[in-house]
DNA sequence: AGCACGCCGACT
DNA sequence: GTCGGCGTGCTC
């Protein structure tokens, strides 16, 4: 076929004086006039996933080569300018990184360049070419880290797993249990996306790196990505992966990605993954944008987790990216929870039953090691005295424990002394003056602190209303429990004579670098009989000693308006349970038994009888069936256009004039969505920022995401709008997680 | 979003 | 007389 000179495929004799156009993504919002693509001039043509540094206005920004827009930007040749600076040496990045961002950016409403150069380290940004050079020069071989070490020895250390350090793939198999090898054959045999549905010690960790080791064997190029919901628990994870995999694949193979990292951290591990240095990138949600060229397996553990829920800038959930990345990248994607979000549970409903049979299920109900699941106690707190924190069954199953040298774990999600101060001469609280909240009582520094704007002040000596001297505490939290705890306990001794300890750990206590793993390492060194603490030790931490949980006051979570409330009670209890009883010898040799204690005043309510009876499945079940009567989420997809301002009434009237644009504007979909009225938020007011929100719900989830791009320009265009003046921002979250 | 430009109030 | 408040407007 002949080539005509405007044929696409025609490209230029290179005259010097011709220069191409590259299309560039910049850190640039949605609404700003250059949302989209920007064009520049280069001398020679640029490989898309090339970065580049373009001028933009006096700035002079990193940005990213995309693919040529299909229809060309009319733009005058000389309004162009030219691209100042090629980052070279660093391999373009790929095709599916590119792909993977721009699903990114359309579903929840961003633009390309926003959600391009916020996955890249942020070290990139200013950095030069040369500078670049200069980092990617050496690889040079660089010795383990003292912690990597220690975590080597202690693993090799153990019989099996150096068997299996030095072991071939076919004796992978021999320490697994018959319930993991069975999980493990299955997922041989299936492209995936599987559930992983485990009770909390049945062993999950183990199959993600039976999973992640096969597939580094099979192939030299392939690379694993591991997701854990929170920074806290990256630590033990990170040791266990290199621990396994630094004797099998050097000690560079595993690495790291959080927001805990400093900047040249962070961009070490981002070129280890970009390059194919290294094989297992194990982080927390950020990390599901890492530029993986190899990538083969992606573990999202404790799947449920709202954590994975990005919740600013660009809203995304970086467990439902991880399903897309590795649909599209062809990654077998295992997502891994005992108490499996209601949308995952959902999705793997098989289809034999009637489900959309979308991931492959697979269960392990048996925890390792002979441990029996914790028998669950209900105490009905309306049988004791009003305003009774410990009710004396709970104080002396607790009394027991301790007598026996064994630990119990107090659980209360609510940090400070009290929540707030009141005097009962004028009625005056401590309300916060710039929120809609009360401030929080710290004993410990004699201070009124707000939780949503860190307002602080020092606690009054009298009332500031009337001046009555006696202003009181009112409700209970983890700081004035741990005060309790110890006073009640005061007599109680352990078996080697010594008196109980209390301890508390929550954010107030860890608020010091390194101040969490000093205070876990007391509680394990049985330092610590009793431990106070927020859902902060309810998640992952291996407690061997520990036989008793207790949640005190769990009935606040009932009240909310949040239709996912029970939901996330039931994670929260079940993963508290999960720390009792993890080590089954312990508890076979001390001849007791693992016990969840739950204080409440609705024993008969669903979540609590789910939790006795230790059966997920039925709560799932039965949470399904009224999100399907009610016609909601997994059932409807849904939106939520936020706004915040200097009144309610304005943000409020923001997204009135929002609602009434978007019926006469011709939007596309119209009919298919559902706006709500807008409402002010459960948290109305933030420092001083007033805040509304307004619900879109659609069957037809395309429909939905056209709908609101079709609207994205009105409401930008309604912003610049006098009446709308007031206005601090407003804002766009799909899939929104708590509403 | 930055960052400039620009036009009004209280400081040395 | 300047420093600095943040309101508009532009950036390939």
């Amino acid at each position: 076929m002949p080539l005509s000179p405007d044929s696409p495929l025609f490209s230029p004799p290179p005259e010097g004086s011709t220069p191409c156009l590259v299309q560039v993504a910049v850190h640039t919002p949605v609404h700003s006039g250059v949302g989209g693509l920007l064009s520049y001039t280069c001398a020679t043509p640029l490989l898309p996933g090339t970065l580049v540094r373009v001028p933009l206005g006096t700035r002079e920004l990193l940005g990213v080569v995309w693919e040529q827009a299909e229809q060309a930007e009319a733009l005058a040749p000389e309004q162009l300018k030219p691209v100042r600076s090629v980052l070279q040496g660093l391999p373009p990045l790929s095709a599916s990184w590119r792909r993977l961002v721009g699903f990114a950016a359309q579903y929840y409403q961003r633009s390309l360049g926003e959600i391009a150069l916020t996955a890249l380290p942020p070290a990139l940004k200013d950095m030069t070419a040369e500078q670049l050079a200069k980092r990617l020069a050496p690889p040079k071989p660089k010795k383990l880290s003292k912690k990597a070490q220690a975590a080597l020895a202690a693993e090799q250390a153990t019989p099996t797993a150096h068997a299996e350090a030095s072991g071939a793939v076919t004796t992978e198999c021999i320490a697994l249990s018959a319930e993991q090898q069975s999980v493990c054959v299955q997922m041989d045999q299936h492209p995936g996306p599987f559930l992983l549905y485990g009770a909390t010690g049945s062993g999950k960790t183990e199959v993600y790196l039976q999973r992640v080791q096969q597939a580094l064997e099979a192939d030299p190029q392939a690379q694993a990505l591991v997701m854990v919901p929170e920074i806290n628990l990256t630590p033990q994870l990170l040791s266990r992966f290199t621990a396994r995999f630094a004797p099998l694949f050097g000690p560079q193979a595993v690495v790291s990605m959080h927001s805990g990292m400093t900047n040249p951290q962070r961009l070490k591990n981002w070129l280890a993954g970009h390059s194919g240095q290294a094989r297992v990138l194990l982080g927390t949600r950020m990390a599901v944008f890492a530029s993986l060229p190899g990538l083969k397996v992606i573990v999202v553990d404790e799947e449920h987790d709202p954590s994975y829920k990005q919740q600013e800038g660009a809203r995304y959930s970086a467990r439902d990216l991880a399903l897309w990345r590795g649909r599209a990248e062809g990654a077998q994607v295992i997502l891994g929870s005992a108490t499996p979000s209601l949308e995952s549970w959902h999705a793997s409903e098989p289809e034999s039953s009637g489900g959309p049979g979308r991931y492959l299920r697979l269960h392990m109900p048996s925890r390792i090691g002979a441990a029996e699941l914790p028998r669950v106690r209900l105490v009905d707190m309306r049988q004791q005295p009003k305003r009774t924190v410990f009710s004396p069954p709970l104080l002396a199953a607790i009394t027991e424990r301790v007598q026996r040298g064994e630990q119990a774990l107090v659980l209360l999600n609510r940090r400070g002394f009290a929540p707030v101060l009141f005097c009962a001469d004028c009625n005056w609280k401590s309300d916060c003056p710039h929120c809609s909240a009360h401030q929080v009582f710290h004993k410990g520094d004699r201070t009124l602190r707000c939780h949503h704007c860190g307002f602080t002040q020092r606690v009054p000596h009298a009332c500031p209303e009337c001046g009555n001297p006696d202003i009181l505490p009112l409700g209970k939290g983890t700081e004035q429990l741990e005060e309790e705890l110890a006073r009640l306990l005061r007599n109680v001794q352990r078996p080697d004579g010594e008196p109980a300890r209390v301890g508390r750990i929550d954010a107030d206590t860890t608020r010091l670098k390194g101040a969490l793993e000093q205070q876990l390492e007391q509680v394990h060194s049985g330092e610590i009989d009793v431990l106070v603490g927020t859902q902060m030790v309810a998640k992952g931490h291996d407690f061997r000693r520990i036989t008793l949980v207790a949640a005190v006051q769990p009935d606040g979570a009932l009240f909310s308006s949040d239709f996912r409330a029970p939901e996330r009670l039931f994670c929260l209890l079940m993963q508290a349970a999960g720390r009792a009883g993890r080590d089954g010898s312990y508890v076979a040799a001390q001849g007791s038994r693992p016990e969840m204690w739950v204080q409440t005043h609705e024993p008969e309510h669903a979540v609590f009888q789910a939790l006795r009876s230790h059966d997920y499945p039925r709560f799932a079940g039965q949470q399904l069936r009224e999100r399907q009567d009610a016609g909601m989420p997994p059932f409807a997809f849904q939106a939520l256009v936020r706004a915040d301002a200097k009144t309610q009434e304005t943000a409020q009237a923001f997204l009135r004039a929002a609602s009434e644009a978007a019926q006469q504007g011709q939007l596309p979909h119209l009919d298919a969505v559902f706006l709500f009225p807008p409402i002010p938020m459960a948290m109305q007011r933030v420092a001083d920022v007033e805040r509304a929100q307004m619900l879109i719900e659609a069957t037809d989830r395309r429909a939905l995401l056209r709908f609101l791009h079709a609207w994205q320009p009105w409401l930008h265009w309604l912003r610049s709008q006098p009446a709308h003046k007031g206005l601090v921002r407003w804002l766009v979250d799909v899939d929104p997680q708590s509403l």
